[in-house]
DNA sequence: AACGAAATGTTATTTCATTACTCTATCGGA
DNA sequence: TCCGATAGAGTAATGAAATAACATTTCGTT
């Protein structure tokens, strides 16, 4: 199984710009970013994206269509399974950082709504857009 | 405060052809329908979808880039403030379906991590993609 | 060396969304 | 009645996000 030390060039390249933004950033917003190592077309980077959301290093914000690295990565390793659960993401709109997290009362509540619906649930998408305690306590 | 009855011409097409389709709709989608009652640019139907989703007569659908009409439409009406709380969407991919739904467990799950984190949300995306029921069976 | 799988590179195209500008109708004051 | 604010409408042009199609390269395995 894929582990970081065996990503390509690209998805390196990727991943490392992602990982240095303090903010989501778009494909294109990469792909102008990695012009200088090279790359030149959308393909090029979307193909490094799919492959890090793939393995779970990064996640794709699909309220802002653009993504970021996991703030979980350092928990992946060669030798184990990946990601647990379901992801929820608040992301404030003022600074832009964006904050990641799994809330068990909530991935329950959804299990629970999906087993009663018979719904089989392949991927599960949780944006919270707003405003994060920092920017609020500013703003006031 | 505006109810279905006074909407515009360009709104109300367009909250017609979103009724009608039993799957979401994107806004080129709806252009290419609408064209024979005479719209023509994009920005005509991007302008009725923002009206439609302010009243809460649609939903944009984030991880789609597609619309749906309100499935509780008609519980909007002129004298009563309007949908309560915050919608989640089952989306089948097989069929094209949507249930909309609302967990009083995974509202109240993301509200306590939001106040515990000091997060103040403005709007909240939740999106299940996945199988509905029906196409289950079909496929077993 | 030969093979196959995965990744790459390039061009063109499609799909989604917004900016900028203009025009018109309506409605509530002054 | 006139004024001006607001909201909706129409058009053209452009920007931003994503994919299609096709040719080539890299690299581990047999």
């Amino acid at each position: 199984m894929a582990a970081r030390h065996d990503l390509t060039r690209n998805q390196t390249l990727v991943l490392d710009r992602l990982t240095r933004a303090d903010a989501p950033v778009s494909a294109y917003g990469l792909l102008d970013q990695l012009r200088e190592e090279g790359l030149r077309a959308p393909l090029q980077v979307y193909r490094a994206l799919d492959k890090l959301v793939e393995l779970g290093l990064a996640h794709r914000l699909e309220s802002l269509n653009a993504f970021v690295a996991c703030a979980h990565a350092h928990e992946h390793r060669a030798d184990e399974g990946h990601a647990t659960g379901t992801t929820a993401f608040a992301i404030c709109e003022t600074c832009g950082r964006v904050d990641e997290f799994h809330d068990h009362a909530v991935e329950e509540g959804l299990a629970a709504w999906a087993g009663a619906a018979g719904f089989t649930p392949r991927l599960t998408t949780i944006e919270l857009r707003g405003r994060c305690k920092e920017c609020q306590a500013k703003a006031a």
